[in-house]
DNA sequence: GCCAACGTTGGC
DNA sequence: GCCAACGTTGGC
């Protein structure tokens, strides 16, 4: 039974445009654990994912993607070059994870989050939580059936 | 740019 | 283990 997830990225950093152009991406640069736990425990390949853009004029989920990897150690943390160094996780006991994933479209219509908190059949959705911060959160079939027929991608 | 919310760090 | 200080996220 496949899952459901929303992954939130910055679009001036790498955005949905972005993972058009690379058509599979591994997500990298995820340094919370609870996040980090998602990603290692629960993602398997198949799973959906709604492509949300933060840190932006309006943000909004705009696109649908594509878990298409098991988790395996991210190799930004490896890298003494990479923002996402940390020196902490080696090769032999990784602390970070990444997943592939693979573009499979943008929305007809982007949801903004403003207009996302009007529907009371979103209530409980984790992105809508006040403080909410993870930059991966888990999505009920519920909520991604509501949300991909309120975006006309159905 | 402001600031609320949350995670992490480190002294004790 | 507590908790204050600090850093980060991210909407507005």
């Amino acid at each position: 039974m496949a899952a459901y997830w929303l992954m939130k990225t910055e679009p001036t950093t790498f955005g949905i445009d972005h993972l058009r152009e690379r058509g599979i991406e591994p997500w990298d640069g995820v340094r919370n654990y609870q996040a980090r736990n998602m990603i290692r425990d629960q993602m398997q390949p198949g799973d959906g994912a709604l492509i949300y853009h933060s840190n932006c004029t309006v943000p909004a989920i705009v696109g649908l993607a594509r878990i298409r990897s098991a988790a395996y150690p991210d190799p930004t943390a490896f890298d003494p070059d990479s923002r996402y160094y940390d020196p902490a996780s080696t090769p032999e006991r990784p602390r970070w994870y990444v997943v592939d994933v693979a573009y499979e479209r943008h929305l007809p219509r982007p949801l903004p989050l403003a207009e996302l908190r009007t529907y009371p059949e979103l209530e409980g959705m984790a992105l809508l939580r006040r403080g909410n911060r993870l930059s991966i959160t888990p999505i009920s079939p519920n909520h991604w059936e509501f949300l991909l027929e309120l975006a006309g991608a159905v």
